[in-house]
DNA sequence: ATTTCACATCAAGAAGACTTGATGCAAGTA
DNA sequence: TACTTGCATCAAGTCTTCTTGATGTGAAAT
């Protein structure tokens, strides 16, 4: 386990509208239970590997299966440090998809 | 086909708050292209499984598998008239998503 | 230099989701 | 009544995703 330290701010890139294929990538990834518990695990701030393997309770190669399928979502970012390896919530993936499925409804399937 | 009919105003449930089990339902049956096509099919305004059929240029079976998840997600409502089932898209579940999803940003987890 | 720790990756098997052709059924139609 | 149309469902096969144990790698510790 790692030492306590102040978290680290990440650069942010957050694109706006969503084309189809990434908004599918993103629901696919929460859909998951394993997955949307790790995405609520992260929403208080980012965590080492290590930390959630101990907190979801789940082996570790499973658990960074799950964390490779949401970071290639677009919902994590992961950051090293030493021997250990951070994620975040990329919260703006959350935000553009909740931006997309506004769209689903007001254009009637035009964009 | 159906002949041409002026659409019936479908009766509007819609809760609140979802529980996550229903979240992922919901996520999951979007994350689907063909199930998106249909979702975006209808929504502008109901149609039955023969014109979906048509438009999306699926076989009628698979059409139904695909359907029959997205009204078990609470995505669809479907309705029986004369020899045509009509199905609907429930706009308020998709409301209901976005919301959820709001909730996943706002609160560390604690929902 | 060796060992240990944190993590990724891989290969094989298990589980789940999807597709397809066949069948059934209810509501019209002839 | 017999036939057709619109749709659901089923069973079998296929394809995808997930899990598991083993292995690899780089960074720190000894």
């Amino acid at each position: 386990m790692p030492p306590v330290v102040a978290p680290v701010a990440a650069p942010v890139a957050g694109g706006c509208c969503l084309a189809s294929a990434e908004a599918r990538a993103l629901l696919k990834a929460l859909a998951d239970p394993i997955r949307l518990q790790v995405v609520e695990a992260l929403a208080d701030g980012e965590r080492c590997v290590c930390e959630l393997t101990a907190d979801l309770a789940l082996a570790q190669p499973r658990l960074s299966f799950h964390l490779r399928v949401l970071r290639e979502a677009g919902l994590l970012e992961a950051r090293q440090q030493g021997r250990w390896t951070y994620y975040r919530l990329r919260t703006e993936a959350i935000s553009a998809l909740r931006l997309w499925l506004d769209q689903l409804l007001v254009c009637g399937a035009r964009v």
